[in-house]
DNA sequence: TTGTAGGCGTTATCAG
DNA sequence: CTGATAACGCCTACAA
């Protein structure tokens, strides 16, 4: 006994194939009294649409780019990798995947870029960028397009994007907070923070979120003004060495943004202390083997694969126009530590 | 400019549909110099399968079962949900699933279950249950008739099963192990573990993690032996109790099976020091909400709706006797503290 | 060994 | 307002 139909639904309401579609899709054009007459059909017999031949039959095919930043780390190329696996499963059933690199932090090409897409006529995109007045601009005429936009890592909160891709960094950073504190164990002590410039917003936000655990939670622990590495390798050794050679106290360690690599070496090289608690973002192969070696106590990770997958279900969902899971888009803040590894 | 289909390739190889479509699926009957010529063609014009068009045309539906215990606690339910969700979206394109519930611990009741799955031709089904004898040889019954099967949550390690989906319950405990020891910070006391009888396996593996980690990194604290809740609300709050009394340098405690709700609601109604580090196993209504209140201070847990879709992914991969990409089926042990709930 | 024709469940076009 | 009828991309008798 194989599922109902379409045909099914036409005889038992006693109308053709062209008006059940029609009532179906909510097409017009359709008495008020057939439309009742199919709806019943519908209910009494339990129909439910095959999505697939249904895109089957409309051919529809959906045209998605990605504008990811020629970021230095590690970070970016496993987002893209994770994008193209994603490519390659069944998620992307009838859809075609365009990734551009683009030079971060130069609203110039960024907006030219996401205006060539705009002119080929893309159905959706998504863009991992600073926010610039540039790029709100550009955004709002995507958005008169009727492009789908989302927001990828880093929000774009003051622009019309139809939804945003990513963690709460807030709450990251509230996490790497509460983890820094508790795993300190009232030890006293100070903190080094280090930043980078690229996505300066995510960087913010985690360090508030870091700074009110900590000032609220454990009062004890003196947090050190942010040290910028603007993700240059010298520059980040240097700063480091230079923050560690003068905080005999220095309790722990907060990498809150690149230059985890540099950070991680440096570490190994001059030997780190066992009460030193150093934690940093994302799981890459650096900080992965880093927790194996015990160089990092813990890393805060956002799931680059359910980020991609979620990002062509949004994408999907808003070019259609129809309501989105939230719960099933929500990407979790992961904590990882060598236990939970693997 | 769409994407090419077994038309251009009929075209661009010059054969019929059919010849295409059998070295297509690998079918027999076809010279090697044809095969040759449509490989070419297909490589040329860079062809892709249309893989949902395809099971539409070969009207293939997919009957899997879900075999789940009517155990006490929040979980199993909350599993229940994620499958009908699961069940709802489109990953179950042309599958029907059944849910069925049986007594835990009846080796009986479940493998007549199973007996009557594999007489209705089931093509898979998933097991979450502990390994009895007759399981094993019903589990054996099922493979020779071709049936896939998958462990669920607990592993049934010496069955031929499939695969095996769920986490690895000594990591966890593990992970439970060393957020214990560091949360604790340096302090001593004693630590009380609370287990359950359900799910022997995964209890006892979670209480070997734990205890090795405990053993090796904190040898200053104690481990007490597991308190035996036998998934009983009224033994559970007795035993509790009575360890409460007895160990006023209660330093911390795990509670690694059901029981949770009493837990709880014990540790609100004494009022619990401030200094005591309390973790569980898996988010529900009860443990998040006790993470938000401080009543937990962490939660081990394993994403039912990852271990839902992963499952119906596994099941079908494994009838269609096509691999699975492992990567994407590893369930993680998730760290949840009141700061990544959201 | 190869080809033709029809069908899977849905949508779209064009008459009526 | 409604109904035939032909697609969509692929598979599968059945025929040649």
């Amino acid at each position: 006994m194989s599922r109902p139909t379409v045909t099914d639904i036409a005889k038992a309401a006693g109308v053709s194939l062209a008006t059940v579609d029609r009532v179906l899709n909510a097409r017009p054009g359709v008495r008020r009294q057939t439309i009742q007459r199919v709806n019943e059909a519908i209910e009494r017999i339990g129909y439910v649409r095959d999505v697939t031949a249904a895109n089957l039959a409309r051919q529809r095919r959906y045209h998605f780019a990605f504008v990811l930043p020629e970021a230095p780390g590690e970070f970016v190329p496993l987002l893209r990798k994770a994008l193209e696996e994603a490519a390659a499963s069944s998620i992307i059933d009838r859809t075609d995947l365009t990734i551009t690199s683009v030079p971060p932090n130069d609203p110039h090409v960024i907006v030219k870029t996401l205006q060539r897409l705009r002119a080929d006529g893309i159905d959706g995109v998504a863009i991992f960028s600073p926010e610039t007045p540039r790029l709100r601009d550009e955004i709002a005429h995507l958005k008169e397009s009727g492009v789908a936009v989302v927001a990828l890592i880093s929000d774009l909160p003051n622009t019309n994007r139809d939804h945003f891709i990513g963690i709460d960094n807030i709450a990251a950073g509230r996490t790497a907070g509460v983890l820094m504190g508790r795993f300190l164990g009232g030890a006293s002590g100070a903190i080094l923070v280090l930043t980078s410039s690229m996505q300066g917003r995510a960087n913010a936000e985690r360090r508030l979120g870091f700074d009110t655990v900590m000032a609220r939670q454990f009062p004890g622990i003196e947090v050190l003004p942010s040290l910028e590495g603007h993700d240059d390798p010298d520059t980040i050794r240097r700063v480091v060495s230079n923050a560690l050679d003068r905080h005999g106290d220095l309790a722990g360690i907060y990498s809150l943004g690149t230059g985890n690599g540099v950070l991680i070496n440096l570490l190994k090289e001059r030997g780190r202390p066992d009460t030193l608690v150093v934690i940093a973002h994302e799981l890459t192969h650096n900080t992965r083997r880093a927790l194996e070696e015990g160089t990092l106590d813990a890393v805060i990770n956002q799931n680059v694969g359910h980020i991609a997958r979620s990002a062509l279900r949004v994408l999907r969902a808003k070019t259609d126009d129809i309501d989105i899971l939230s719960a099933q888009e929500h990407i979790r803040i992961e904590i990882v530590l060598r236990e939970n590894l693997y």
